[in-house]
DNA sequence: ACAAAAGTGTTGTGCATACACCCATGG
DNA sequence: CCATGGGTGTATGCACAACACTTTTGT
């Protein structure tokens, strides 16, 4: 079959949507080469499949090699594939996207680039396609975090309740009531009230919570009217 | 870059996941080759991609290579890229499920392959790794569905709500109340009741509804919670 | 006249929303 | 003591779920 020249045969990449969640808002890590070819140009973390590997592997160690991060939460979005959408060679990249927690990104391992956190809605000009790219995984993480508990991988293992109502704003660009939104978030059973408080951002101190890792059983369902107008 | 021999490239391959309502029961269209290789094997239906194709573009020429089917709802999936799912060479699918009417699909253009609808419960063993497509592809649909009307591009032009609902019925695997359910349908304004009746499910006869194309600022979400018990 | 499927209305309940005040603390 | 942000309770309305009977017509 693959002689058969009316076939195409091409290069396949990954690139990784890398989100977190800083100073209240919602961002993306975009990295810079600082060397030919395509110096200067914000784009995706990205890399080339290996011969034995499948795209779920190739996105993990890409995403491993460049930050040193392990066992991250992410998730197949969408397999990009016009013939030219890069110029020089056929090359389809598939799409990952990833929750991290920022704090434990610390540098970027790879000396050709420059890495950047980007708030959402000021992401710059991108590489090729990966500005459809930004899009569609943002669009992917608010059905996602409207059906289920996973923007508290954006969190430090502790967090605050205003802290998470603030994420949840950012993801779905809207205002919740704090009343209604912590009494839904707390009967999902899935948070813990830890003693301890976190003084930073206010002089009361807002209690730390965790997630509960017993509860298997939660109810989820309940944070998706705050949310389903917009998806 | 297509030179450093640490990458690979790869054919890239379509499967379309097409699925049919037919005699009250989703089904799914798959094909079998009359021929080596991979003789009276059952697969979805798939090609590969050409020189100037995009995914997108592949999977619509697919689609009408083989049943003449044009302007089908599709969409993608999830790409498949173990690197050993196709035994003999490097292939990697991008994986598209369209909804079609059964009636308008007639016969297999293509003589090498011999086309059968089967019960979605009751998929044969499949080829390679089609049978996680399509477990994907129905998981896809659920969540589709639940969120947008799109099941309506299963069924003819004009359609009764019995009929409608056995539908939704399959598709969630779940009985609803028709009272109910048909409240919620008619309250979403995408219907128009037509006079005539469908007199072949009963003495009495159903009248036949029609998607309402005024229609752009339905309401929509009210048929979420008939179905999000289960996404 | 009867069987078989279509169609229709009401009620209770629980959930989402809207809304305002007190609390704790650091400065 | 006061400014700042954290935390909590209640009343209202709406939407969902549960439920059973009447209608039509072909045989």
């Amino acid at each position: 079959m693959s002689k058969n020249l009316k076939y195409i045969s091409s290069l396949l990449a990954v690139d990784c949507l890398i989100f977190g969640f800083e100073n209240q808002m919602l961002k993306v890590l975009l990295i810079k080469r600082k060397l030919e070819p395509y110096q200067n140009e914000w784009s995706l973390m990205g890399g080339f499949l290996k011969r034995e590997e499948s795209a779920d592997e190739s996105a993990s160690r890409v995403l491993k090699e460049l930050t040193g991060l392990d066992g991250v939460f992410m998730e197949q979005i969408k397999t990009f594939s016009k013939y030219d959408r890069d110029p020089t060679e056929r090359v389809i990249s598939i799409v990952y996207s990833s929750l991290i927690d920022v704090r434990k990104f610390e540098t970027l391992l790879n000396q050709e680039y420059e890495a950047r956190w980007f708030k959402i809605t000021e992401v710059p000009d991108l590489l090729f396609d990966h500005a459809e790219m930004v899009i569609a995984g943002r669009d992917h993480l608010k059905k996602k975090a409207a059906l289920q508990p996973i923007l508290f991988e954006l969190l430090a293992e502790k967090f605050t309740l205003p802290q998470i109502q603030q994420l949840y704003e950012e993801v779905f660009e809207a205002n919740f009531d704090k009343r209604n939104f912590s009494r839904k978030l707390l009967a999902s059973k899935l948070l813990k009230k830890l003693d301890e408080k976190d003084k930073s951002g206010s002089k009361k101190g807002a209690f730390y919570y965790q997630l509960d890792k017993q509860t298997n059983h939660y109810n989820f369902n309940i944070l998706l009217n705050l949310a389903y107008s917009q998806l």
